[in-house]
DNA sequence: CCCCAATTTTGACATATATCAAACATTGTG
DNA sequence: CACAATGTTTGATATATGTCAAAATTGGGG
């Protein structure tokens, strides 16, 4: 588990950022935009395995992915980790320690990355001055209560094959919001991580992405997966 | 499916709400309280199975329940329904709808209940003018996702005895929170949404409710349950 | 560059929960 | 008050996924 963080000296310019679109500035005006730009203090960049955080340290920040991906969990007492969410460049992460000042989970690098910091009691501030960055906040905030509702309804209600097939096409769409290829990409996560995060074993997830590979679905060659027929995923989503 | 709704003249008064302490005004000065009660407009009653809000409707008001008992839920094309929470007194509802303004879930009474409208609008206005206010909305928000994480975990790792006995502790302590007796009430659902809400078919939760009672945990006959052995319950939560 | 540790795949088998079905209980309504 | 609709319990059986195990593959670090 590595832990090596280093700071980069560059300051950050939300109003610099390709990611703005998905981020926190959105809809601001050029003046609003610089005190926000003046609020996200620092960027930092985490090594593959580093922790952005860890469960039950000190809130004091949110932060937005930069650059990288990240996967957030929660350890049991006896080693189980529950894998709550693969977040990726343009999303806002850390969001369930607001409630309590307290972080209710890790979140650990899966590749090398970088992040944005905003110190979450500015971000009050300031949102207090600028209605439309209220706004976002809330809306940001609720589309998690939204992404988190999307999951009980597939944990609660899919079989495998579903859950697999709803897991590649959201990653596939979120590629696909960031100007990457939607039908081809590496997966950042081990099988027993998309268990994790699906409710099943990793063995079932192996089985079920070389059937998906046996219907000519999908390629998929360890990390490495290309979408030969979405429609045929999506067919597989639709209530059976 | 009863659609009748009735308005009480009645003005609610948060300053003098039993459910302060849980609900939306907490930590507020006297002043500040004034303000807000002059923006929770009406108190309304639903009849039991009344939709507090449907699935597509657009969004306005946030709900704090005053009293009764709701329960959200997605319905599937097909007619299939997953229930996604159960929500009681002092508790708020309909925080999903804030990111789309659309709500994404029905909400029906499960019960005759009450509930104080809270405009959104008008709410983000007074929380950028009194910072505990904005500070206990964000708390609220990030609660949400919390409870939501902390269902997704039930749901993904999980056996079906460990759901309920998990499900029937939640219960218990909310209940518990409200001064009504942790050890004995009345559900108010049926096994049907139950089973739902847990990713459980309604006879596995018969069966399951029908094996806590057979090893003297509960005393369970129809809907109405008492608790024999709240630390045995406890233990079968525990990893196993 | 090679080797060790971690990850992935696949098979055989076990088991928890779903499915189907029937009897029974409860509730609300005319 | 009775009856129809709805909800609950329980049994027999089916099935999806978990468990255990072994071999194959991959990738990072010395």
């Amino acid at each position: 588990m590595q832990q090596s963080v280093y700071s980069s000296p560059l300051k950050t310019a939300c109003s610099a950022c390709n990611l703005r679109e998905l981020c926190l500035p959105i809809e601001l005006s050029g003046s609003e935009m610089t005190r926000l730009d003046a609020l996200v203090t620092r960027k930092t960049a985490y090594r593959r395995g580093a922790n952005l955080y860890r469960c039950g340290e000190k809130f004091h920040s949110l932060y937005a992915i930069r650059s990288g991906f990240f996967k957030t969990q929660v350890l049991h007492e006896d080693g189980r980790e529950q894998v709550t969410g693969f977040q990726m460049a343009g999303e806002i992460i850390g969001m369930d320690a607001i409630s309590s000042d307290i972080h209710t989970c890790d979140a650990v690098a899966l590749e090398d990355s970088e992040v944005c910091e905003i110190p979450f009691a500015r971000l009050e501030e300031l949102s207090r001055e600028i209605p439309a960055l209220q706004r976002h906040l809330h809306r940001i905030l609720s589309r998690e209560i939204v992404r988190d509702q999307g999951i009980m309804l597939l944990l609660g209600s899919m079989h495998a094959e579903e859950r697999l097939a709803a897991f590649l096409l959201n990653l596939s769409q979120r590629f696909a919001a960031r100007g990457y290829s939607p039908t081809a990409f590496q997966l950042r996560m081990t099988r027993q991580e998309i268990g994790s995060y699906l409710g099943l074993k990793l063995e079932t997830v192996s089985r079920t992405l070389s059937q998906f590979q046996l219907r000519g679905l999908i390629r998929i060659q360890n990390k490495s997966l290309q979408f030969l027929d979405i429609a045929g995923l999506q067919a597989l989503i639709k209530p059976h």
